[in-house]
RNA sequence: GCGCCCAUAGCUCAACCGGAUAGAGCAACGGCCUUCUAAGCCGUAGGUUGCAGGUUCGAUUCCUGCUGGGCGCGCCA
């Protein structure tokens, strides 16, 4: 419908250029969308005030000579002037009723799209260290990070979803031995306690299962523990793959899985870290400086130069970041999404200055970075601190457990990024009108009970009567939710583009509200076989939109409530 | 002090690369279940989009300055 008025615009102004009533070197985008007030009609375009200072007439008068060159086209019933000179289309309700047919024809594929055009992207997210269960924040990376990639996929990428830990620094160090510390019988309290050790009850755990030698299986190592509480390297080896594991069942009940587990450690085992270095000195943007080697980040937009290599001889995290993502450049990621919290933001400009050093022909500005701001979790109106788990944060196991995972990937994912979340148990918990995924959900189960009781009543769906007989949906509120059907794809795409997630939530609420208004106003269940075809048909278009909605945030769609 | 992000109804948040009268939900008030699931719907009320300028036909959106909040400013990650 919208391409329809476009080509209708195009061949006005076409026409226009030919009759030299407009310039011929004129260039205009033309921009149609769809109303938010449906007395403004169906679709309106700007054209004429977006024409009006190069064609030299008022935006109204010019607006009047395009629809008067405007094609006819059935699709199209009215065309209005209105506001400062906005043109108004109003769809006949057959075309506008076109889309039921569509999306019941494209199934789950209604609103994919192949723009993407099998480019390869790379998303990475979470990538937490192996250290402690993951919290919110990494629930709100997994969430809006695992979101973004349905998106892609839905438009046409071929993404792979990324997770990069740190196996091997100082962090891991602290946690091997708090784990020993533990396994020694010793507790925080206590003087010979590590110095920032980590405190939770999984330490514990991961210290006693060690002194069992137990075993522990996870998505990327096995690792059997050896039980000697002396051996600090066998015990480093065991937490790391028991934390793993721990972050893997976390994810797991999540709903999000992983094509690449990355490890740090391999960058130095495959002297990818070595080459970086070399690299950069060669370029000659490093220097040396109080027995440290720095790079001259400030020559790439930084704000301070930044040490790569510590005067003990060890490299620092940035060096290794840059080799990884060197590493992802290589294996031909043009396009490369971080999505991390942003308390990490002062590595982009850093991370990015790094690579221009490289001088490998990394455009500047790459990668991209998608942040999330901090999370907050309240439970009756309070900031909850601590989880039994993990000691001093809230974790996304205990949200899981606590209200779901549909709830939590919601909540987590449909608020955009860059502002903070207040993540509230209490709302995301209630099984009642006040939960927005309920709201969505219930409108599913809705339509699935609309089509059982038909069945029941034998009256079974007859697809080929309700595309017949789109035109019988006449009523305000069944167009209001045709409009919307129709609107999904570009949703989908917007959302995608902008890596925006939150874009779907927002529009299956107003879709799910636009149906639930339609379901009190329009009964389905009426005698007349076409009508309630027809309206059934509507029903399953719309179940499918919300379904596939659903489904780009990994949410899922009950049959019944 | 410097850098990044945010500020929209009483509360939590939207607003589709600048569009028409800024929208939902919750909370408040008033209605709707012998009829397809009331986890729903309809109505009422609620706003100087933090403040002050600027850009233009038009600004919540872009620019500048301020105020308030979050995060960062390690030879930690």
């Amino acid at each position: 419908m919208k391409d329809t008025i476009i080509s209708l615009l195009d061949g006005a102004i076409v026409t226009l250029k030919h009759q030299g009533v407009l310039p011929n070197d004129i260039q205009a985008v033309i921009k149609v969308d769809p109303t938010k007030d449906k007395a403004h009609g169906d679709y309106a375009s700007n054209l004429a005030l977006i024409l009006a200072k190069p064609a030299g007439k008022k935006p109204r008068e010019l607006a009047e000579i395009l629809i008067a060159a405007l094609p006819q086209d059935a699709a199209v019933t009215k065309v209005e002037i209105a506001g400062p000179g906005f043109i108004n289309f109003f769809a006949a309700t057959t075309a506008a009723a076109q889309v039921v047919a569509q999306v019941l024809d494209c199934g789950d594929a209604f609103g994919r799209s192949l723009i993407g055009k099998g480019e390869k992207v790379q998303v990475e997210f979470v990538s937490a260290n192996p250290t402690g269960p993951l919290h919110v924040g990494h629930g709100r990376g997994a969430a809006i990070g695992d979101c973004l990639c349905r998106l892609l996929e839905a438009t046409g990428y071929d993404v792979t979803r990324e997770f990069y830990y740190n196996d091997a620094g100082v962090q891991i160090r602290n946690l091997a031995l708090s784990v020993q510390a533990r396994a020694k019988g010793l507790g925080p309290e206590d003087a010979s306690w590590p110095k920032d050790g980590y405190r939770g009850q999984y330490i514990s755990d991961v210290a006693d299962d060690y002194l069992a030698g137990a075993s522990v299986a996870a998505d990327d190592r096995h690792v059997t523990a050896k039980g000697d509480p002396d051996d600090l390297d066998a015990i480093q080896e065991f937490a790391v793959a028991w934390l793993r594991r721990e972050q893997d069942l976390d994810l797991k009940a999540f709903g999000v899985e992983f094509d690449v587990y990355f490890l740090e450690s391999s960058l130095y085992e495959e002297g990818k870290v070595e080459e970086t270095v070399k690299r950069l000195v060669e370029n000659g943007h490093t220097y040396e400086d109080a027995g440290a080697l720095w790079l001259r980040t400030t020559a790439f937009g930084d704000d301070k130069d930044r040490v790569m290599r510590k005067k003990d001889g060890d490299y620092t995290y940035f060096l290794p970041d840059v080799a990884y993502h060197l590493n992802k450049w290589q294996r031909g990621f043009k396009t490369v999404i971080n999505e991390q919290g942003a308390d990490h933001h002062s590595t982009v400009t850093r991370v990015r200055a790094g690579l221009q050093a490289l001088e490998v022909g990394i455009p500047q500005g790459w990668p991209d970075y998608v942040l999330h701001q901090m999370v907050m979790v309240t439970r009756s109106g309070v900031e909850v601190k601590i989880s039994k788990r993990a000691g001093s944060y809230v974790t996304v196991r205990d949200l899981i457990d606590e209200v779901g995972r549909d709830a939590t990937r919601f909540f987590l994912a449909a608020r955009r990024a860059d502002s903070q979340l207040t993540f509230d148990i209490d709302l995301a918990r209630s099984q009642s009108n006040d939960n927005p995924v309920y709201y969505i959900q219930y409108a599913h189960a809705r339509v699935c009970s609309m089509l059982r009781k038909t069945q029941d009543a034998g009256q079974d769906f007859d697809h080929d009567l309700a595309l017949a007989n789109l035109a019988l949906l006449e009523s305000d509120q069944e167009k209001a939710v045709m409009n919307r059907l129709a609107r999904f794809p570009g949703v989908v795409e917007n959302a995608a583009k902008n890596r925006e997630p939150q874009q779907i939530a927002q529009y299956l609420l107003t879709l799910a509200g636009d149906f639930h208004t339609c379901y009190n106003a329009v009964k389905v269940m009426v005698e007349d076989d076409t009508l309630r075809n027809a309206r059934l048909g509507l029903g399953l278009a719309t179940r499918q939109v919300l379904r596939n909605g659903l489904d780009l945030m990994g949410v899922s769609a009950p049959e019944e409530m």
